[in-house]
DNA sequence: ATATTGTTCAACCAATTCGTTGAGTACAGG
DNA sequence: CCTGTACTCAACGAATTGGTTGAACAATAT
């Protein structure tokens, strides 16, 4: 299961192949056949690719004849970097400190 | 495949079970048994959420008698977050209108 | 010694993922 | 109309995942 829209989200940057198409839609739309040249795999896969990113809402699709260019819908990657910032406290050496206080202060309750 | 540092790291991020864990984790160190007491599912499967938040450096375990307590380590989601900034101009609001200039240009090549 | 508690390991199953190939569908142009 | 190009769908296989149960093992308590 687990269909919720962050599960989907890391879910679909979880891959490389999928990272790399992201990283080229941040130069500008592309169509599928122009996302796939740079991979060894087949186009059907690189298909498939692009619909678990749109389905995590990082990419739409227009249609322009024959073609279907995609282009990069980042929204959700701030939907992600908001839910770390929930932890920023905890890798930011300033708040190294902090942490282990909190940890030592519930661990012995009083 | 896909044994990237990233993959790995968001692979864990992927399952709202772990995802949950690590909220537990932030207030601060516990033991298997108590992270899994607030989940319907058995204590091994657990065991092995905790094997892959291991894994993506998102825990350590330290060894208490027979007690294996659980630390949140969270300098990969500073990773993670690193690397979501790549993409904050995208979904910025003052950066749309960059984000779609840049598209334009490439797109004419000229 | 034995039992109890905390945790992991191993085998298994169902569902999903990521790749493949082969067969469509949709549009453009001779 | 027929061909080529762009892309998607469907079936398949291998690997991975997320759950299960049963058996281990380690440390504590009796």
């Amino acid at each position: 299961m687990a269909e919720d829209q962050l599960s989907v989200l890391f879910a679909a940057l979880a891959d490389p192949t999928r990272r790399a198409i992201l990283a080229r839609l941040a130069e500008g739309e592309a169509t599928v056949n122009e996302l796939a040249e740079p991979f060894e795999i087949s186009l059907q896969a690189i298909s498939r690719h692009l619909k678990v990113l749109e389905r995590a809402g990082l990419i739409s699709r227009g249609k322009d004849a024959q073609y279907r260019p995609c282009r990069l819908e980042a929204e959700p990657l701030g939907t992600a970097s908001a839910w770390l910032d929930q932890y920023r406290a905890y890798w930011e050496d300033r708040f190294d400190r902090l942490a282990a206080h909190l940890e030592r202060l519930q661990k012995g309750s009083g």
